[in-house]
DNA sequence: GTCTATAGAGGGATAGAC
DNA sequence: GTCTATCCCTCTATAGAC
């Protein structure tokens, strides 16, 4: 096999390192877009803006990326693994790891505005069912969903799921929980612990310390 | 006093049966920018839209309300008692019945999807200093946090709060609880109940029955 | 790979006629 | 109170030069 595609890119016969730079351009692209984005959502977020910051025209940013879309698809795949590398996914995936995993997530959010401003506007704005991500946050949190289930379900098992405690509910109630306190904590940083209320409402799930 | 000021409009010396027409009008107005603003939000919704909807031009709209910023303060102003209603909030205002309002509330939430829309879009997009309703939704979730927390006060004052739970985590995690399930129930409607999870939540936080 | 130029759509707001 | 006409801005995307 001569080729091999990453993304829309063909690297065929063609010494690697005089790539280089275009990656450079295209991580600095991508950096700008989720300032962009998050600060201004998709929709009202502008190519010229992300230009402007990487010191480009709009042309020259859209020969990386062929439209705006692309471009916002490319965003959330490259943040995506992100909140995933914070939990043991393979055969290390355990209860007690995986509700850490999530504490241990709320507290990188909290250094890193940035991110917490892109998911919030951006989930926000992709409820509505035109919008380019709308299928991508219908999956992620069908997926996220499903894997902090089948953590409560463990801690249900070791018998450390308080009485009356559903593992499908505890899972989109945590979800919920974090999506919730990051817009109060984006509002006013000062007013609420992100990562302290998390903890508390796991508290009020799980019966062991914390 | 022969002046009265209801927002703008100055009603000195005619007859207020002249001005039905013009109230019906600002209602629909009013009425349209609400479903805009929930589908596209402030930034994204155009004047143009909402005209369109209500049936007439730009310009004659604009007769009614000034410009873009005063509208949307106008949508946020009509619809804000909607949460208060549920509520009661002189002498009657107790722990309990607080609890049950706000249970009250999700499930009317649940029956005006356009509203669950509004709020979480724009409290997303006014997360952003420079947006119009930035200082509206700072206002509005102190306000919502004490008047919870003031529930949940008089709720622990009579026993009933769930041991290691602070009135101030609680309120907080309340409004967060409410937020992230509407971003949810928004993507998909039939994943999750809102006020069943909300009654979950409550129930992790208060020790009577729910 | 990056630019200029430009097309073509859409936006907020104002002036002035009726 | 509502309209048409208009101004001037912003935006995405493409064509083609370098």
């Amino acid at each position: 096999m001569a080729t091999t595609t990453s993304g829309t890119r063909r690297r065929v016969g063609k010494p690697r390192g005089s790539y280089a730079k275009t990656d450079e351009k295209r991580r600095a692209i991508l950096d700008a877009a989720l300032e962009v984005f998050a600060q201004s959502g998709y929709r009202s977020g502008s190519i010229r803006d992300i230009a402007e910051r990487v010191g480009m025209s709009e042309a020259g940013l859209l020969h990386h990326f062929p439209n705006k879309s692309t471009l916002l698809a490319a965003v959330l795949e490259r943040r995506d693994d992100r909140a995933v590398q914070f939990i043991p996914l393979d055969e290390n995936f355990g209860g007690r790891s995986t509700v850490n995993g999530l504490l241990e997530l709320a507290s990188y959010n909290a250094s890193e505005p940035g991110v917490v401003e892109l998911y919030c506007t951006l989930s926000a704005e992709g409820t509505s069912p035109d919008h380019p991500a709308h299928q991508y946050f219908i999956d992620r949190y069908e997926w996220s969903r499903g894997m902090i289930e089948r953590a409560f379900t463990i801690i249900q098992a070791e018998g450390d799921l308080r009485p009356g405690v559903t593992p499908a509910s505890a899972a989109a109630r945590t979800l919920a929980m974090m999506d919730g306190l990051q817009v109060q904590w984006l509002l006013d940083r000062d007013v609420l612990d992100m990562t302290e209320e998390l903890r508390n409402f796991f508290r009020t799930i799980v019966s062991y310390e914390l």
